[in-house]
DNA sequence: TATTGTACGGTTGTCTGATAACCTTATATG
DNA sequence: CATATAAGGTTATCAGACAACCGTACAATA
């Protein structure tokens, strides 16, 4: 029996596909940035597709910041360096360099959050805190629930400091990572010791409660140093 | 006559307004994740526009990694986990809280970033450096290209840590923190005390230069600081 | 009963064609 | 020469249609 692929394989989101094209044309400079792209019907004659997808698919990369629209006159490629958003796609963080560069990135945002949510953080946010810490330490030890309150509770760190950036920022980067971890499944290795995770994340909570920025720095510096080694990455430090 | 300004103004680009505005629906949580949208037609009727600009907007949102679709099924909202982009309104920065909060994101990472750079930076890195710093000393002194220049100065700090994560985010944070002075016409402010910026602009070259991350960093603090209060921002510090 | 097949309505995906808004360029006009 | 006007091209938006696909309800079958 002989069954066509090709066929089946028709799917798979024509607008993305095209754009992607299109995008690959600029990144690789065979469209120079400033530079004019045919026109929606060419491209949609080119592409053997109507107008309607070529629009969408232009509408993606002016969303990625890589084309720019003017009406009346044209699409231009533009140069990267002015983008509206930030992409980090998943694949890239299998590469361990990778990761721990990203987790080097990490660091500093999750030290100054530490300092900022001891000074700033309320009543409530300290009660969220300590329930995140609950569901830690509670009976099933490392779950999948267990990583989900690790998760939560940094990210309601960052939310103490009610400083919205922060919150987005952090929460996307600590995001990707227990994603990464997740899908190397090193959590395995996060098993056996728990208890030292969770002794240092109780130390950051009392720091914050404490309200002493200092001291709740020093935690979170010890804390994610930890778990770095702890993932046998060598970060830099001075 | 009565006019509905419930209803979408028209002035400037349909579907990336539509999109802000359901992307608030989901992100303030009127919109649960996983939860379906309303279906293209009703959004159509909803906001008085054509089913094009809606789909136009779904697409967007999509790119973002806010919402999901499925053919035959609906658009449905994504738990943020998987949201695979950050992106920052540039309409928020014009509220000066929100321009605060970016620039106290953006000092431990300009401050970890000349640290790492110190230590990580090559040659060309230097030179590259001291071009930006040339552009700066030169004879125009604070014209949009020494605006430029500075932002390159500081993007040529990023690229030296060898990391690819803060050029992606300190490039980001830093465009949108100067395109926010620029359209505030602060710049001009900043013409008189170009000297002061300068020299601080060099104190923290020859600090990396000797690959003294100490003292690159307390560089970069200072100069960062400097910066903000002449922007008249009140940031935390202990 | 349990499973499979099928028809149906609803939703997104794509296509087509038309009109409006807008820009650039060339031409006419004084 | 400078300005106004016309023309043509391009993107933006609109409207309506059909195709592809999904979920469900219901009938058919074993």
């Amino acid at each position: 029996m002989v069954m066509d692929f090709s066929q089946i394989r028709r799917n798979e989101h024509l607008p993305a596909r095209i754009a992607s094209q299109i995008g690959r044309e600029i990144s690789d400079g065979r469209i120079a940035p400033g530079e004019k792209l045919p026109t929606e019907h060419i491209l949609a004659k080119t592409f053997g597709v109507s107008r309607s997808v070529v629009r969408e698919a232009i509408a993606q990369l002016r969303n990625e910041g890589l084309v720019e629209t003017r009406q009346g006159v044209g699409a231009f490629a533009t140069d990267f360096e002015h983008r509206q958003s930030i992409r980090i796609e998943q694949g890239n963080l299998a590469d361990h360099a990778s990761f721990q560069s990203l987790f080097q990135l990490r660091l500093p945002l999750e030290i100054e959050a530490a300092g900022l949510a001891a000074v700033n953080h309320t009543a409530e946010d300290l009660v969220k805190l300590d329930e995140a810490l609950e569901q830690m330490t509670g009976g099933e030890k490392w779950t999948e629930k267990g990583v989900l309150a690790d998760l939560a509770f940094h990210r309601q760190i960052a939310a103490s400091t009610h400083n919205e950036y922060f919150l987005l920022f952090l929460g996307f980067i600590a995001e990707r990572i227990h994603l990464a971890i997740n899908t190397a499944r090193e959590a395995a290795v996060l098993t056996e010791i728990v208890e030292v995770t969770i002794a240092e994340h109780v130390a950051i909570r009392d720091a914050l409660a404490s309200r002493d920025p200092i001291r709740a720095r020093e935690a979170m510096r010890h804390h994610l140093h930890g778990a770095a080694s702890r993932l046998d990455l060598q970060l830099k430090v001075y």
